[in-house]
DNA sequence: GGCAGTTAGATGACATGACATACATGTCGT
DNA sequence: ACGACATGTATGTCATGTCATCTAACTGCC
């Protein structure tokens, strides 16, 4: 098998197993993986629009998250506002309640993060990531990691993905 | 960012744009990349039954991929037979299309994989992979792709996920 | 033979993801 | 003011994925 082929498989098999691990931790909060990171990055970068939610969000990679939203907003956990000026534009942000929810998705995704960390133990993860980054940031995906990272970032301007 | 977490959102980045990417690829020959998975482990281990298979995909790590075969039986690609000796069993193998298809499949991954090497031309791909193994291995899908390395493992037992 | 338990596969339900398209609201040129 | 265009969001559709549950077929034990 070549290299990178084995390197496509790995991604998919940790990405999955990851996910399912992660969607059994916070299954007992009523949330799904995808939600969960919504409302992560909701906490952190203040009120978005719709679509530069999107430009900050590494699952649903294609249009803007609309349905995602939905569910989180008719479980009370997203307050979705309309834009005074322009019509056009959602202010989302979290209810107490999706802020309340967020301490325990911290929790539930530490508890997965001190598995991974038994997992690479001893393993040369710097280069790891270097190399994974190198990939990632090719991608609309990986640009959006790298605006989670930039606090400099303005969310209000640039969406483009 | 702690570094797990950052390796979680790379390996999940990388994953639904690497999908992306083969997704385009494999559009043209009417089949998704989860359906490609399932032709090429058929073409390269030979009949077997629905959970056989199962144990060898690393894409749809639940239950047994039935709805997944259901579609390419449906187009033809694959054929569903059943166990004379024992009629719960399976044995699924490629048809003539599914064989022609499975060479087109392996064109268009090539392409991907032409992709994915510029990418991570410089980088420590060795450690990388490394790394990855070490996560991997401790799961089903990590599982599943060992066995599909080993050209002794025997399909028809052991389908233990 | 007949029934309990086991195993293989199928199916129902729900939430993604991805793509295409439709709808609503603004903007701009005239 | 008005109509063409642009942009943000919503929706239709299809194929996964995942979990739970159901059914069919076989095995053992009596």
């Amino acid at each position: 098998m070549k290299v990178v082929e084995e390197l496509r498989y790995l991604v998919l098999a940790i990405q999955r197993e990851g996910n399912r691990l992660l969607a059994a931790e916070l299954r007992p909060l009523g949330i799904t993986p995808s939600q969960a990171e919504v409302l992560r990055v909701l906490r952190d970068h203040g009120p978005l629009t719709l679509n530069a939610l999107g430009g900050l969000l590494v699952c649903e990679t294609g249009n803007s998250p609309s349905r995602l939203v939905d569910r989180l907003v008719a479980q009370g956990l997203v307050k979705r506002g309309i834009d005074k000026v322009d019509r056009r534009y959602l202010a989302l942000s979290l209810t107490a309640q999706g802020r309340a929810l967020h301490r325990r998705i911290v929790t539930a995704e530490n508890r997965l993060h001190r598995t991974m960390n038994n997992l690479v133990a001893g393993q040369p993860l710097d280069e790891t990531i270097t190399t994974l980054r190198a990939i990632a940031d090719a991608f609309p995906a990986g640009a959006a990691l790298a605006r989670r990272r930039d606090p400099e970032y303005d969310h209000t301007l640039a969406q483009e993905r």
